[in-house]
Formats: structure tokens, C-alpha cells, sequence
DNA sequence: TTGAAAGCGTTACCAA
DNA sequence: TTGGTAACGCTTTCAA
């Protein structure tokens, strides 16, 4: 059932059954009713290919996934990401591209996207300093949201992220108020944006109760768990460790409490962890496994966010907010002070 | 640039610019080089949507991820598997759509993917026992092709598949070539194909060795790390405890560790572990951390196969196997045998 | 408030 | 070996 045929069963033009459809306000109210009807009762559906060619528009919306080359993971944190702005999207009527490309060639990627017209707008995942991508996507007039922050870029560009400076700063502070005074950072690397501000969270808080951040307890690493493992061991044999950790990345947790366990002591009763993910969210904890996480649906959420945004940018609507800091969701599930309590 | 603009600057028809382009064998070869460097030089780019309306097809292949209702965490599997699917897609000139859907509605969503004609073929992941999807998509005519096996299927359908069982029997072997005698299987629910075969895998080579499988040291559950959890812990405290253990998922496996680590014993030292896992296949051990794993980038090359047969499917090549049973790549770590050493 | 007709950029059929 | 013309199924003027 294709739109002229619609039309002739109404005995309308396709004209008036297309702006019927559409919510052109200048249709008869009666008319418009029948039409509708119509479409349901034969179950019409607008052919996508013609739309598309008629309008000039995709319909549809790509995520370029770079991968490969260096890393042999592919990062997973798109899941959850996806999964909330593919809702989004499909409450829209738009696709959603999926766009595998070696990572040294992502330029290609988008300047393909932009020439064979295949999507309307683009989610940058996981930006670095000086995104190179984000000039590109102007440059191209692609619209694109961020998901993430990318410090330095020269010029403003609509993003979505999660706050993860205040995320860190509430996690501290919950530490702090549980009578731990050690407390012990285990960061991603630090060139990475949320890195950076993460650990000015950690470090705001621990000064709002006057206390010195001390650099022997603070790392800096590669999120893995090795990296994790080799910390944890580190800092609890040396003097003075700390009665508790906040750690950056799920991965690194898992090798903290491997290093926790070997020393004969129990994550959540003789060492408090905190542990913040907006990556790898899908791994959860067993029931009985008493790590406290931070930020979970949140990502979803994230995808919702950006998607919305996205789709906003693409339809020239002005005026919404094109920097959206969300908070993390902290989910506290035990938790005990420093003197075995 | 469109085709009409490049023929009028070859002073050729549109006609023969498509027909030199797409390689038609009735164009004088001349002809074919004149137009193909002219296109060349304006950087012509064929409209696909044009070409989707005007061919019918939709240039995009639908992998559909079934989500949320029941867990709370999208399968990550899909990511390995799609970015090798997806090196072959954007080969062949075809888009990766990606639809996400709650799991109650997935049928709905297929049927629209067909009415709407938004792509021309389907990856059907995690088959179910008698899937529903399968006689659903024959019905509906739209190619697809299964990523593992929907055992019961009343009708025979193309699907590429790891070879669980050979693993199994593999790894098992392996493991009595070590001495090993007590070996335990901890598996995922004895509904799910893969769990079915992997079992038939493991128990035959035992009877191959003339062991009768012991009950007691084999486990069907659900593949969390709660489980692992408990179930190492209860073997591992049982009389006559094994030596060694086969587990059917990386999150299991994680799970079984920590519950070695709590008895003081060391994975790969103390108790021989390999895990299977074509599933969640992006966590990596650490360096220092004694797993042996089965299968790796197997999911990724099985993701290039199923679109290649997917393509092979939706272009209506006949010949090609429909077909096919891949061996995982088995990746040995660190190995003893039961008595330290 | 409705309709006719001209696109949108290809491919595909039929002639030449 | 090439070209003219009609699709493909919608949207979008422009006219009534």
C-alpha cells in the first residue's frame, strides 16, 4: 500500500493525504480523521527510500566506531550509550548507522558520511584533547553531539557528559563522612578529560574537610586490571596505606580486590572501595560482592540525552541548551568506616 | 556533483555514465575509462538514496538487539561480532543499521524493518531453544542469517556458528593430557544450544579417557559472577574437590577466581582453569594473571562470515554453504598439572 | 481546504 | 554501443 493508493481508496489526491499525514495545519480536521483511519485500517507505510529522496534528508543518524588498530577491544561502552539513544531515535523515525572504521581513518569515515549523504547528524564517542573530529564535523557542517568533553577545543561544540568532577567530590565526601581519612585515588590516565576532573573532585573534597591530598596515594594509570592489581598491592604494603580507595574504572577494581583478597582482607569490611564506571557499565557486581558502584543507567540516560540533542541540532531548533553535565547515579550498596565497623 | 552533470560534461547520457559506472559489460571500454575518470576528477558520489528508491533495495543489512525488559545489561557480545560484520558491510557498499528494541517487542520491530524496507537482510543473535523468530522471518521473506544455532528449528536456516562442542572436548583433553582426573564443567543453562553442545563436548572426552562423569563436579547456571562465586566455593570445599575447571563464561570465570583467591590457592598454580568464552570476549586477563582462555578474536571473524553469507543471501548467490561450524582458537596461558608443577 | 504537476537522482526497459 | 523515457514513491510549489 503506497500513497497513491491511499489516496484513491479516499478518492483525495496524494497530495492532501501526504499533508494529512504529516500534521499540516491546513487540512480539514474531517479529512484528516479519515485519512488516519485509512492509514491504520490498511496499515500504510510511508516508504522510507522515497522520503528520503524527496526530502533530501537521511533519516538517520551514525555513530562512527573507530577501532582496531591499536587496541584489540573494542570498547563496549557504546552498549548502554546506544541502547538510550537508539530509543530516542526510533521514537523519531530516524536509523541508526552504525559505522565500524580502523581508528586512523575515521576522517575518511566522516567526509564519506558528509558526501554520500547517508546520516544527518553524528555521536562523537569518547574525544581527546584536541579533537581533531570536532573542526572536521564543523568544517563538514555535520551536525554532531559529544559524548564527553574534549578540553581545549577552540571553539564551543554541543556535548553531553557526566559530571564527573562532583561525582568523585560526593564519593569522597561520603568516605570522609564514614571517618576515613586515607583515602586512596586510583585515576585513569590523566590526559583524558574526565581524568583530569575527576581528581579535582577528589582533591576539592578532601580540602573542604582541610586535608592535604598526598601524593603517595594518588595514581595515575592505565585502566587495567594489572595496573589495578600492582597499585593495590603497592599502596597496602607500603606504611601508612590507605582505609580506603576510589577507583576510576571497573577494570581497575577488579585488580584492586584481587590485591585486597590476597592480603587476607575483605573489599566493604576491612577496605571501603568506591567504584566509578561510565564506561563499562555493563559488568555489575554479584549481590554479595560489597563494592560500591557510582553511575550506572546513567549512560543510558546519557545516549537519551545526546540523541535528543542531536536530533534538535538537525531540525535547526534553537534555542534548547546545547551543554548538558549530567550527574551520576550513585549507588552505595555497603559500606563501612575505617576501624572495622 | 550528480550523474546528470557528469554526463553533460562527457557529453554522454546519464545512461551510459550509470551503465560505465556500475561496470555494465555493453559499454565500450573507452567509453568506460573517459567516464570513470571524469568521475574521478569531479569526485562524483552516486546519491544513494536515489539509488535505494530506484532499485528497491535498501543497501543496509538490520542487526536487531533485543534489550532490557529482563536484564538490566545490553549483551555486550555484539560488539566484537559487529565490528567484524561491519568490515564487510561498508566493503560491500551496504550500511550496519542497529536497531535496539525492549524484547517484548522484537517481533513488531521486524515486521517493520520488512514493511518499511529499511534493509534488505538480518543477524539474528542468541538464538533461543525453538526461536520464533525463525519461522517469522521465513514467513516475512526477509534474508538473515543466525549467529549460533537454534537446536528444534523445524525448518533448516543458514547460521554460522563456534564449534562448542570441539572446544569442550578439546580444552577436556588438554587438561587430562595434564593428568587431571577431577575435572569440573561449569556451564551456562542447560536450555541454551551452546551450553547443550559444550556439555556433549566435555563428557565425551572423558569417556574417551574411559572417566565417567561425576554429577557432582558439574554445574548448569546462570552465567554471573555470583555463581561462579558459589559454585567454586562449594566444590572447591567439597570432599575429593577437583583439580581443575572448565567454565563456560568469562564473568563465571571471574566469579571462580575470586573464590580460588579466598582459599589461599592461585589459578593456574595451584588449580588449572580454562575458560570459554565467545561471548564476552573483550575482557582480557591480565599479564600476570594466570587464566587460559579458548577462543578470542573467533567472534570477530564470525561476524566477517555471517555477513559475508548474509550478502551472499540477499544478492541471491546460490552455492555458496549456508552453513558454518568455525573452530575456536584456543589460547594457552600458563598450564600445571593437578599435583603443583 | 484541495489538487495537479514538477521535482528528487538514480536505474531499467525499449529503441535505435 | 548508446540514448530517450518511464518508473521508484514521496514532498513541494503553485494554482484553484
Amino acid at each position: 500500500m503506497n500513497l497513491k493508493e491511499l489516496a484513491r481508496k479516499l478518492d483525495l489526491s496524494p497530495t492532501t493525504v501526504s499533508r494529512a499525514l504529516n500534521g499540516y495545519p491546513e487540512v480539514n480536521e474531517a479529512t484528516r480523521e479519515r485519512v488516519a483511519a485509512a492509514a491504520r485500517k490498511y496499515n500504510y507505510q510511508p516508504n522510507t527510500r522515497a522520503i528520503r529522496l524527496a526530502t533530501g534528508r537521511a533519516m538517520a543518524v551514525g555513530h562512527v566506531i573507530p577501532v582496531a588498530t591499536r587496541h584489540e577491544i573494542v570498547n563496549p561502552v557504546f552498549a548502554d550509550f546506544i541502547a538510550g539513544a537508539g530509543e530516542v531515535y526510533s521514537r523519531n523515525g530516524y536509523d541508526l548507522l552504525l559505522s565500524v572504521v580502523p581508528d586512523d581513518d575515521e576522517e575518511r569515515a566522516y567526509r564519506e558520511l558528509k558526501s554520500r549523504g547517508t546520516v544527518d547528524g553524528v555521536i562523537v564517542h569518547s574525544p581527546r584533547m584536541q579533537d581533531e573530529r570536532i573542526p572536521l564535523l564543523h568544517d563538514l557542517g555535520i551536525p554532531f553531539v559529544v559524548h564527553g568533553r574534549a578540553t581545549d577545543s577552540a571553539r564551543p561544540y554541543p556535548w553531553v557528559d557526566v559530571n564527573n568532577r562532583r561525582a568523585f567530590q560526593r564519593a569522597t565526601e561520603f568516605l570522609l563522612d564514614l571517618g576515613h581519612r586515607r583515602i586512596a585515588l586510583l585515576n585513569g590516565l590523566e590526559f583524558m578529560d574526565f581524568a583530569i576532573r575527576r581528581r579535582a573532585g577528589y582533591e576539592a573534597a578532601l580540602a573542604a574537610h582541610g586535608i592535604t591530598p598526598d601524593p603517595a596515594i594518588m595514581a595515575a594509570e592505565e585502566m587495567t586490571e594489572t595496573c589495578g592489581h600492582r597499585l593495590g598491592v603497592a599502596l597496602l604494603s607500603a606504611p601508612n596505606p590507605p582505609t580506603a580507595f576510589l577507583v576510576s574504572s571497573m577494570i581497575m577494581g577488579l585488580g584492586l580486590r584481587r590485591a585486597i583478597e590476597e592480603r587476607g582482607l575483605r573489599m566493604g569490611r576491612d577496605v571501603s572501595v568506591i567504584i566509578h564506571d561510565d564506561e563499562l557499565s555493563y559488568l555489575r557486581n554479584g549481590d554479595d560482592v560489597p563494592i560500591f558502584t557510582a553511575t550506572r543507567s546513567s549512560v543510558r540516560e546519557a545516549g537519551r540525552q545526546a540523541a535528543a540533542m542531536l536530533i534538535g541540532l538537525i531540525r535547526g531548533e534553537a534555542g534548547a541548551p546545547r551543554e548538558l553535565l549530567m550527574e551520576a547515579e550513585l549507588i552505595i550498596g555497603q559500606s563501612t568506616g575505617p576501624h572495622r565497623g
